[in-house]
DNA sequence: CGTTTGTTTGACGTTACTCAAATCTCGTGG
DNA sequence: CCACGAGATTTGAGTAACGTCAAACAAACG
């Protein structure tokens, strides 16, 4: 019945309620996919420079894009990563931050013509609300991830991310208590997201299971066997109980 | 001969080109700061939860706002700090991280009316654009705060913050190289914000100091005497040129 | 002027980085 | 589909850098 284009049809941006192009009219999602580039990655490859220069506008239907800076001594840092449903503009953005976009899993992501991107929200409210949001929640989500940055504790910083994806990547669909869920990320990747070496990750995750506070099962799945020790050690001994239910700090946008 | 408010009438927002009440029209700027609370703050002053519920918007006139993050151990970080001209939205922001917003130096705040502040951004189209790149710009600073605070060496962060921050408080007017700029931040504060001790910032400092890379004048006052030594430990000896000019990193607002 | 709060210095301890080598995984091409 | 090889992970041993503790000193505030 909606005659919107067949490469919208399927794509989360516009299935997910909540997200960019769900609030859009008919007219207006053919006029932004008319001069939209939907594009896949697979994991490890960098959006192209010269795409971001024509396109500085993105949408993430699915997946994780990773902020990545190569300091002078060849040490990578990942600085923060998109996930599905942000919206990402880049116009303005630091040369060396262009740079340094790339998948840190399969992801598919949606080029947005800027024209018809500010012709939107300078018409559409919901739509400006929602870009808006999701600029925040990122921005929310970094100031998060510099506070976790700034602990000493290794051992504090692969708990909290641990406890934090989980409410991202769920898979069976348990209320109250998420046990398993799958880790996407690589453990060099995890080690420039939190500052610490490959080699510190590795013994961190042993000494988890070695605890028997998670399992590690085939196919990057996770199990939580130990939930409370695990906030205990992500958030402190008051902060456990926020791991009980769903995270809201990384959910800003979704919740809204 | 305009007819805006006494309390707008100096105020930086309003004055500074770019910023977010230089572009409003008579009638913008009165009907929002009919709904405002402009706010002085003292160093170390937070600003009240009270002030955030009922108006949580809240633009920078003039100084910095931290926000701190106090762990469950004693331990605080400040993840980031927001300067002149930003535009906080605080709607939707994890409750722990209004508790921590306070000023890191003397300054001056507005709360705006949510209300008013929504509609003039339906409104008008460049307070939206202005407003949007100061979101913007928040999310690539804390980007590069996290990068620098995933850095091993303390070092390197202190020369980091030493050679941003100098672009942010000039004093003198000289062009090219700015050499004289005041540091208002206190060690405990620059301790965490870059995620060590107030021992090691001290430690550090001495070490420049020694190396006379830097110069301590009294009233906080800092003199850069060899640049290209202060560049290359900040960004590496690729990336010491960039301290040359004036950084583009940092302020993206301003320079649009 | 006294009290509090922040800074500096030193000695010591611990954590996480470094280096190196073995093992495992995954993507690729035959 | 299997075999191969590059790249990722794991493990261990040694070490450097930063944190911790404590005490003296300086600065800010009322």
């Amino acid at each position: 019945m909606s005659d919107i284009p067949p490469q919208c049809q399927f794509c989360a941006l516009h299935q997910h309620n909540g997200f960019f192009c769900s609030v859009l009219n008919d007219s207006e999602i053919n006029r932004l996919s008319a001069h939209s580039r939907p594009t896949k990655l697979k994991r490890g490859e960098p959006i192209r420079a010269t795409m971001i220069e024509s396109w500085p506008v993105i949408g993430i239907c699915e997946g994780i894009i990773g902020v990545r800076r190569v300091h002078p001594d060849g040490r990578g840092t990942i600085a923060a990563f998109f996930i599905d449903g942000d919206i990402v503009d880049l116009r303005g953005a630091p040369e060396n931050m262009a740079d340094g976009l790339s998948a840190l899993a399969e992801t598919s992501i949606c080029h947005l013509s800027p024209g018809a991107f500010d012709e939107i929200l300078s018409t559409n409210p919901d739509a400006r609300m929602i870009a808006w949001k999701s600029l925040q929640a990122q921005s929310f989500r970094v100031i998060e991830h510099s506070a976790e940055l700034a602990k000493k504790q290794a051992m504090e910083k692969i708990a909290w991310f641990i406890a934090e994806f989980r409410s991202l990547h769920r898979v069976d669909g348990t209320r109250g208590s998420i046990r398993f869920f799958r880790m996407p990320f690589r453990h060099v990747d995890l080690a420039d997201y939190l500052g610490l070496q490959p080699e510190t990750i590795s013994r961190g995750f042993r000494s988890l299971r070695d605890r028997k506070v998670i399992r590690m099962l085939p196919d990057s799945m996770i199990e939580i066997v130990d939930p409370d020790a695990l906030f205990t050690m992500a958030y402190g001994p008051e902060g456990a109980h926020r791991g009980g239910q769903d995270q809201a700090s990384i959910r800003v946008l979704k919740a809204s």
